[in-house]
DNA sequence: CGAAAATTGGCGCTCGCGTC
DNA sequence: GACGCGAGCGCCAATTTTCG
């Protein structure tokens, strides 16, 4: 459960095998590019959009219908879990720090960068395109229904697409799998069939290809911009003898929502370090619940970035934070990174597996329980 | 062992902006 | 309008690690 069974708070794995077709990728690459790139507007299909069956066809329109939503659900909304959250945060600590004086709820602040309100979606929702792009798209699906013209994209018209289903991805992580890049070029020729790539095998590999490089470009803004989940995997911030770009790539493993989530604005790991001292000596305290918990929301950036950058063991995280082992806050700290609460999600999954559990208790000799 | 995946440097292209 | 410059982008290759 969660990440504080281990004897020791080990970063995750650093990489995640793909599911893809087991061939060359660079090799694979190619030859979707070429199947994609040179093509002339109103170039007859050579692919034929008919092929389908008619079960998948009737999938895609129903997901389709499903993944264009005018305005999608934006995964910058505040988090059901924090809104929960937010009469603890309202807590004055004012007392704690120079550095904190005045403690507002930072997760409601406009200028603080929002935290993801959840994991991976089971159906990825197309953004909105720029409204020219939209304009664009939809002109040249109707062409392509009436008489199959496929859409040779332009350079602008391709980056637009891009970039937002690059911001769209990034809502819910900043490293998807070689599946998920594939569900979300899927969701784009399903919803734009103008946009499928003739001579390609799936209809989407070229956009496949072009998210993957979208994606390693983005990661390089987002690092320039200082954004922690990318910046511990660049190589300045290795090892001197572990230099290498693929050496230690530190991911969010499949539950972690919040995987290393930015510093609240206007705080500094200095500032949070206070507020991490200041907690050693409130812990001591009595009824002094609410306090903490403030004051854990708020280094809660802080301690990820421990995490994940030092791999504490377990005795010397429990020196440090203290105030983490309990059981109020290791359920809050367990949903901040989830989104999920662990007590409500272990009994709900202990519901579900009781009758089983209950077979199994019958069969077993002794005392029980 | 090979496929997949990561970062990085670099190349060619486009675009916006300032200057003439 | 032509030109030069810099920034940004898509893409590629190199290199290395990880994992089945």
């Amino acid at each position: 459960m969660g990440p504080f069974v281990s004897s020791h708070i080990a970063p995750p794995s650093t990489t995640h095998p793909a599911d893809g077709p087991s061939c060359d990728r660079s090799e694979l690459q190619k030859a979707e590019l070429s199947s994609y790139t040179p093509r002339s507007l109103g170039h007859a299909p050579e692919w034929d959009c008919t092929r389908h069956t008619g079960a998948r066809r009737c999938r895609e329109e129903s997901v389709h219908s499903q993944r264009h939503r005018p305005f999608p659900e934006s995964a910058t909304s505040l988090p059901s879990t924090l809104k929960q959250g937010s009469k603890l945060s309202q807590v004055s600590i004012s007392r704690i720090s120079p550095a904190c004086v005045i403690f507002t709820d930072i997760l409601s602040s406009p200028e603080s960068i929002p935290s993801r309100s959840s994991g991976w979606p089971v159906v990825f929702f197309l953004p909105r395109f720029p409204y020219d792009c939209e304009l664009q798209l939809d002109r040249a699906n109707t062409a392509f229904k009436e008489s199959g013209t496929l859409l040779n994209p332009d350079m602008r018209l391709k980056t637009a697409i891009l970039d937002s289903l690059a911001e769209e991805i990034v809502k819910y992580k900043v490293y998807p799998s070689d599946n998920e890049v594939e569900e979300v070029a899927e969701a784009l020729v399903s919803s734009h069939p103008c946009l499928k790539e003739p001579g390609s095998a799936t209809g989407y590999g070229g956009w496949k290809v072009s998210l993957k490089y979208k994606l390693a470009n983005y990661r390089r803004k987002l690092k320039r911009l200082g954004c922690p989940e990318v910046e511990l995997n660049s190589l300045t911030n290795k090892p001197v003898d572990k230099c290498t770009p693929a050496y230690g790539v530190k991911k969010p493993r499949r539950a972690q929502v919040n995987y290393c989530p930015t510093y609240p604005s206007g705080e500094s790991a200095e500032t949070l370090e206070k507020i991490r001292e200041n907690l050693l000596l409130d812990v001591r305290k009595r009824n002094n619940e609410d306090t903490l918990a403030a004051m854990m929301e708020k280094t809660f950036a802080h301690r990820r970035q421990e995490v994940i950058r030092d791999a504490p063991l377990i005795a010397d995280y429990k020196t440090r934070w203290p105030a983490l082992f309990c059981v109020r806050e290791l359920t809050a700290e367990f949903k901040r990174i989830t989104t999920v609460s662990l007590l409500s999600k272990f009994f709900s999954k202990l519901d579900a597996h009781s009758s089983k559990l209950m077979r199994v208790s019958g069969k077993k000799g002794g005392v029980q329980g």
